[in-house]
DNA sequence: GTCTATACCCGGATAGAC
DNA sequence: GTCTATCCGGGTATAGAC
């Protein structure tokens, strides 16, 4: 899985590469910047030639979850409930990624420009462009996605009916 | 701020107690055994003569969270727009302890038996009982709670407005 | 650009004296 | 039920040799 078209130099660009599989593979606790030098065959203050610190890597991770994300809602149809799909696919595909990108406030000077619009944009259209009406249906797919990755649907429950009656009241039919 | 009236000691509730004033004042990282133990004059391997382990600690804190939840909905009205006002009234109150209780699998074995029912049964009432409808609505309120505690929003955004335009769409007007 | 060595933090938890 | 001493683990990051 690549990263991020950024002004990252190939090495860099292996870091995060390296860094984006280990938290996929093994949550926030395993992204350490030893066990990331180790996927590659480094140690660990080799990095820091690299990137300058820690945040700068996780910036770059949130970066290219982004760019995924955005994309993958681009290659929908636009309409809501494929968006819904995406966005719900996207998440239980890369959980981990997921929560980093959305469990603190964003560090938008190092995104990649454009990055978070490319992404908010579709949910935007999807309501008409009425601002208060997107924020509403962003977050009931994030407490819907959010919500079934911690765990805390019972184990009966429908979740495909949950999504389909928010969507249906939010978007209307 | 007392603990819940569980099966405690005395102490044990003294170290729950602290352990919640840390957890509200530091967020979960200055929640460490041994900085509990400071807060109430005693040494970190003391706490382990009451209580097993760290995680038993924690669960203490989300049962308390937990009955706290339900008693602030028990004193609202119970109509929908009141329901929310004390969802994320409480939510913001306690932002940390907020995370603790959703952010993972709940240990069920762990909490105060009955507690989780009382927190869900008025939200499962504002909406007639329908099990989907129910649980849209959770994941709208748990999203704008937080995403607004995630300090994502726009600095510009109307998050009572977002509110609003939810409820009236999930729950009719 | 890599390494070793290291400085400096932090954490949970246990053993055994009192 | 408290303590001290300790064991174990972890982490980010820097200095300086090569």
């Amino acid at each position: 899985m690549a990263s991020s078209a950024t002004d990252l130099t190939p090495r860099a660009r292996e870091i995060v590469d390296a860094a984006r599989e280990l938290l996929e593979a093994e949550g926030p606790e395993g992204l350490s910047m030893r066990r990331v030098a180790e996927r590659i065959g480094i140690r660990a203050p080799s990095i820091y030639k690299h990137l300058p610190d820690k945040q700068a890597l996780e910036a770059a991770l949130v970066s290219a979850g982004f760019e995924d994300w955005a994309g993958a809602f681009e290659r929908t149809d636009g309409s809501p409930a494929a968006l819904a799909r995406a966005y719900r696919g996207y998440a239980l595909a890369h959980p981990h990624l997921y929560r980093l990108m959305t469990e603190r406030p964003l560090d938008r000077e190092r995104l990649v420009p454009g990055v978070e619009e490319r992404a908010a944009a579709p949910i935007a259209g999807a309501v008409g462009g009425d601002p208060d009406l997107a924020r509403a249906l962003w977050a009931f797919a994030h407490g819907m996605t959010i919500l079934e990755l911690n765990g805390r649907f019972p184990a009966g429950a429908d979740v495909d009916a949950a999504w389909a009656a928010g969507m249906a009241r939010i978007i209307g039919e």
